[in-house]
DNA sequence: TTGTAGGCGTTATCAC
DNA sequence: GTGATAACGCCTACAA
């Protein structure tokens, strides 16, 4: 391994003026850093993040945190994410937590809040007052975070407004029995109506309904333990075969891979789309565009999302900077949390989307 | 950030006691580890792993840095290999390469030879003597490297013995004029073509055509400059379009990304999958058990495949770990079997895998 | 069985 | 402008 002091040797100058010639500081005189940046090439020299991670705190990594790396909404945002990352001088790595919560905790606290200036967390089981204390004050975003009282800034997908464009779109191409399927309708008595990604796509779907004047009950709904595409493909098999859903005409499913799976589960049965039961997803994955017959969906853009996310995130990583620069009495970090000169309140900004009409709507 | 010095004021012995106590050593009486594990757990201590890193070179980190973390099978396989990785003690970190050559040495240079004990690498651009140079000695498992001199160990999928079966499957359930999608027939002349993936892909093709006495020309092959979605959706235009594949009527795509968006080109014209033209793929992503038709695929086992990989990576750490310390006792049992200090030949794995028939074939 | 001490490569605080 | 020098938190020979 290639260390400061060789090139220092190299270019006959100390370790500390390499070190500051590579990272730019005006002091260094414009000659003597060119001659240090030339040696430094040549012997492909690279710095050692641990070495500099210890001693400063700064790594220049930015970690991504996220559910399922195997579905295609997780792996296209975590993609976006990643470019956007580098786009931004800073190195994504992608964690997988997999949804247990022993195993987030293990993520943020072995990993991430170690290694990382700054995070982007999709929380899955942890709380945000546990987030706070696993973050060790680094900054971090939220994806899809909905907690009353939020403790870190997050960027949301547009939970409300898209459900509601995608059931209003349904009713307007002459559905008269729309089923949104993944909550339940006991939903509505839930206290986590307002603070869960499925509680607000339900609220955008019962805006819509009543926009509509249409009256809702428990038909309106046909809930999913779990978001996977096996149960999704059997709820398909559970409306068709039910006296409640016999007339539905119309399908909200509250994701694409819940959209397609239950449209599997439809062709399994000779049901066709969109002449017999119309279909409507969430995301707007790649797939979704390639299926047969196509699907109509809420697109998020992934690309706008990324592009908020990681403007909060370098904002916070740089006001960090000054922030623990004069740090010397020990962590302030979280006790001044509501004091001067330290982070405003945190932000909530909503990516772009859009309906995006295809063949599973096409009347 | 409670350090070691931390656990060790609190349980009353020295900074090296809580070390090596931690670290499980022998030597510390049972009481005192015990004492010193639960000073720990309260603190909520965590070993720093710059630190760790820094003074003993070894991080706990496994990394895999893949091409396109965005399309189905990467990020699958990403998936099964942060599994497996967490599930053998190591912490999984995930990079994408995004293809360029300097994003995968940028990758390889800054973050993974750097905090990782062992790297899996799906190496894109970069030739195998280049990753010698960037992997500073550090383990590292290639997936789908068929390098003829091949420098670290691979795991690969069953490039030729998967499309044989694929293609002989085609022929079996009756095709007449088989188009393999994805190489061109001047393929044949080039030297790559037993050292790549498209190649020995290819090579298996034509053992089957062989075997079934098909003779072959450039009309069994459709080929695409880019294995992406759109490209593949416009082949299929391109097949029905010209006369050297008019009569054509089965199609293997050399992944299923390129077989579900050609099926989807296939239903923009009308053609009917499996009736007019049979498909099968290869990969076996889970998209391809949810399309409709569902699609015939050559699918690699990823559990089967990080398994090997991981085998692999971690007895190479292993024996790294005997060749740095001087631990003349240590686990000899694995790594001073054959020759001295030095690692063995390199080794080529093949994962599990099986054609999968489903209604893209069916007839 | 446990403590002491030195150093891993970098950055930051001083002098010069 | 540049160069010594002291940490950052941990690991590990060696001493006790």
């Amino acid at each position: 391994m290639v260390t400061m002091s060789d090139v220092a040797k190299a270019a006959g100058v100390s370790r500390a003026t390499v070190s500051y010639a590579l990272r730019g500081d005006p002091r260094i005189a414009a000659a003597t850093a060119e001659k240090i940046r030339q040696a430094a090439q040549k012997l492909h020299y690279n710095a050692n993040i641990s070495a500099r991670s210890l001693r400063s705190g700064r790594s220049g990594i930015i970690g991504v945190a996220i559910y399922e790396l195997d579905r295609p909404y997780p792996s296209e945002m975590s993609a976006a994410m990643s470019r956007e990352i580098a786009r931004r001088g800073y190195q994504p790595i992608v964690q997988q937590t997999s949804g247990s919560k022993d195993d987030e905790i293990m993520i943020l606290q072995k990993v991430t809040s170690q290694l990382c200036d700054g995070m982007i967390f999709s929380p899955g089981q942890v709380s945000d007052e546990e987030l706070r204390a696993l973050s060790h004050g680094k900054p971090m975003v939220l994806l899809d975070d909905i907690s009353p009282d939020p403790v870190f800034d997050s960027v949301n997908t547009a939970c409300e407004d898209g459900s509601a464009a995608a059931v209003r779109h349904l009713i307007d191409i002459g559905c008269k029995h729309v089923v949104v399927v993944g909550p339940s309708y006991d939903m509505l008595l839930d206290d986590k109506m307002a603070s869960s990604v499925v509680g607000r796509r339900m609220t955008g779907c019962l805006r819509a309904f009543e926009e509509a004047g249409v009256d809702v009950d428990a038909s309106n709904f046909l809930p999913l333990e779990h978001w996977d595409p096996i149960p999704a493909r059997e709820a398909a098999y559970r409306l068709l075969d039910s006296d409640d859903y016999r007339d539905a005409d119309g399908v909200f499913c509250m994701t694409d891979t819940i959209a397609i799976s239950f449209m599997r589960g439809l062709a399994d049965r000779g049901v066709r789309v969109p002449d017999d039961i119309a279909l409507v997803g969430f995301d707007g994955v790649t797939e979704s565009e390639y299926a047969v017959p196509s699907l109509t969906t809420v697109r998020t853009d992934l690309d706008d999302l990324a592009r908020r996310t990681l403007d909060l995130l370098i904002d916070r990583i740089n006001a960090n900077v000054g922030g623990v620069g004069i740090d010397a009495a020990g962590d302030a970090g979280d006790n001044a949390g509501d004091g001067l000169a330290f982070p405003d309140a945190p932000q909530r900004l909503t990516a772009a989307w859009e309906l995006v009409k295809r063949e599973s709507t096409r009347r």
